[in-house]
RNA sequence: GGCUUGGUGGCAGAGUGGUCAUGCAGCGGACUGCAAAUCCGCGUACGCCGGUUCGAUUCCGACCCAAGCCUCCA
């Protein structure tokens, strides 16, 4: 089944084919790590981790590299403010940033590159630049020069001169063109700093991608992804850089970028106040809701986060736990279930999540109606197959229903109690503990032999608390629009 | 203002030039002591205005609206 993908540099959607079939590559934007990060963050990573498993199965050997930024002026401020060293910070919410993404069920992947660990590639990238005439030293600084690059713009489309006339930063006098991009910057004594030919100093943020990206994966790469708000300047940046400094090669094959999340419809995002956090989020919510809900829609598309949707995706997976519980008889063997081909159809299409959810609640459907033990089997493994790819259905069906409910001796006891009323026909009792019952949370369901199925009945909360001021900038955006007019 | 993407039923969200998305919620019925779960059935959705067409939600154009980027950002 071939894989098609949209390629952001064409804006159409391309049968997907690598360079070398035996080796394929592809780079992931990963996070700068100063904090930890929001659940709007780990879209990309959920998303094209699911990619690179698809292309796992059609291409024997798949590179897939997914770099951590530790050297950046946040984590500087992070690390001061805090009064410890850079390492301390990067080190800690690197290690918290790979601990969530395992509880997300996101694969860890083939390499993780840190920036500081290719300072010496990245001075060399830069002298290369210097020297073929497409960078230029200025005051300390190294700067990448745009206008040595005439197909600058390429993939967000933005012709140069625009972008020089609608600049709202105030321009480095240093800079020959206002649009030039900073590839390497002098450190004063307290920054952290490494020796170059132009004195003691760090890297700029876009050159970091370019380096680990040939030092790993060569000049030219399949797959590039990233969220679509890095699509200019960083990946804009990252094609200059790489393709100059490559004698015109070709940086990256295909440009994938994700949609962004939004909360109230703006995007989830620090300067906001509007984000959640992954890590506190994990605490309270299983890992697969937020999985379904973050895969609900297409991977292109903007993702309203709400409580509300949140919801929705418990109850899609709790619909589905309840097929299980009622086929718990029939054995499967995870390690035998495969990928089903309507699950399989949709991803290929672009990674179409939603025609795969679809197609898996078809299979639900079809595992609730089987009849033979043959059909059970078939469909039970046909469901169980396509979520384990998406890393859904992962749990006991029972544990997952009752939600870590303590089954307490109250609660056994009241079972017991009610159990007897109802076979003395004394209903009223029954169902005064029903009642009870459900004031603690438990929805009891009687099953045909007299036994009961126990549900924990959980409320999602209001997660976000917003400042009024970050709630009126939600609702009005006249802010906003007052800023944009002021720099006009 | 420029560049880009999008506007689908109560909500979420695919897709298509002419019978079906799907999920959640809702409604009617069956089952049940009553429920729950399950099963059966139901809702005449495609921003607005033109155009192309035998036929457009789907193609083209204009308009309105929204989001992202133009500054760090997944």
């Amino acid at each position: 089944m071939p894989i098609r993908l949209y390629n952001s540099l064409t804006r159409r959607v391309e049968p997907f084919a690598p360079l070398d079939p035996a080796r394929v590559t592809m780079y992931l934007c990963g996070p700068t790590v100063y904090h930890y990060v929001h659940i709007g963050n780990a879209r990309g990573p959920v998303v094209f981790d699911l990619l690179a498993r698809l292309l796992r199965r059609h291409y024997p050997r798949v590179i897939y590299a997914r770099n951590i930024t530790d050297v950046d002026d946040k984590i500087n401020a992070a690390a001061q403010a805090a009064g410890v060293p850079i390492a301390d910070i990067t080190e800690r919410y690197a290690a918290a940033y790979r601990e969530d993404m395992a509880t997300l069920g996101v694969a860890a992947p083939d390499i993780e590159p840190r920036a500081t660990a290719h300072i010496g590639p990245i001075i060399a990238m830069c002298e290369r630049l210097i020297a073929s005439g497409h960078a230029y030293v200025a005051e300390n600084h190294v700067l990448f020069d745009v206008g040595s690059y005439s197909e600058y713009g390429q993939l967000s489309r933005r012709p140069v001169d625009e972008m020089i006339a609608g600049a709202r930063v105030e321009v480095a006098p240093y800079k020959r063109n206002p649009a030039d991009f900073v590839l390497w910057k002098p450190s004063t004594p307290e920054l952290p700093g490494w020796e170059s030919p132009w004195g003691r100093g760090r890297p700029g943020w876009h050159i970091e991608c370019s380096a680990m990206v040939q030092e790993h994966l060569g000049d030219t790469i399949d797959i590039h992804a990233g969220g679509n708000d890095l699509m200019f300047p960083h990946h804009e940046n990252e094609i200059a850089q790489s393709t100059c400094a490559h004698a015109g090669k070709v940086f990256a094959r295909w440009w994938l970028h994700n949609g962004m999340l939004t909360y109230h419809g703006k995007k989830m995002s620090k300067s906001l106040g509007n984000v959640v956090v992954l890590h506190e989020l994990l605490q309270t919510h299983p890992p697969e809701v937020l999985r379904l809900m973050l895969l609900k829609a297409h991977y292109r598309q903007p993702l309203d986060w709400s409580e509300k949707t949140l919801q929705q995706a418990r109850a899609t997976l709790d619909g589905w736990y309840r097929v299980l519980r009622d086929l718990m008889s029939v054995e499967v063997d995870l390690a035998h279930v495969d990928l089903p081909d309507a699950v399989e159809a949709a991803l290929c299409d672009d990674l179409n999540t939603p025609e795969a959810f679809a197609a898996l609640g078809k299979l639900a459907d079809e595992a609730q109606h089987a009849t033979s033990q043959k059909d059970k089997y078939r469909t039970k493994s046909a469901l169980l197959g396509g979520a384990a790819f998406l890393g859904l259905l992962r749990q006991d069906p029972n544990v997952w229903l009752s939600r870590g409910l303590e089954i307490t001796d109250e609660i056994t006891r009241l079972r017991m109690e009610r159990r007897s009323a109802r076979a003395t026909r004394d209903f009223k009792r029954a169902d005064e503990i029903r009642a009870q019952l459900a004031s603690m949370g438990v929805t009891i369901e009687d099953l045909p032999n007299g036994t009961e199925n126990l549900t924990h009945h959980i409320e999602i909360a209001e997660t976000i608390e917003l400042a009024d001021d970050t709630r009126s900038q939600l609702t009005t955006n006249e802010r906003f629009t007052d800023e944009l007019k002021l720099s006009e």
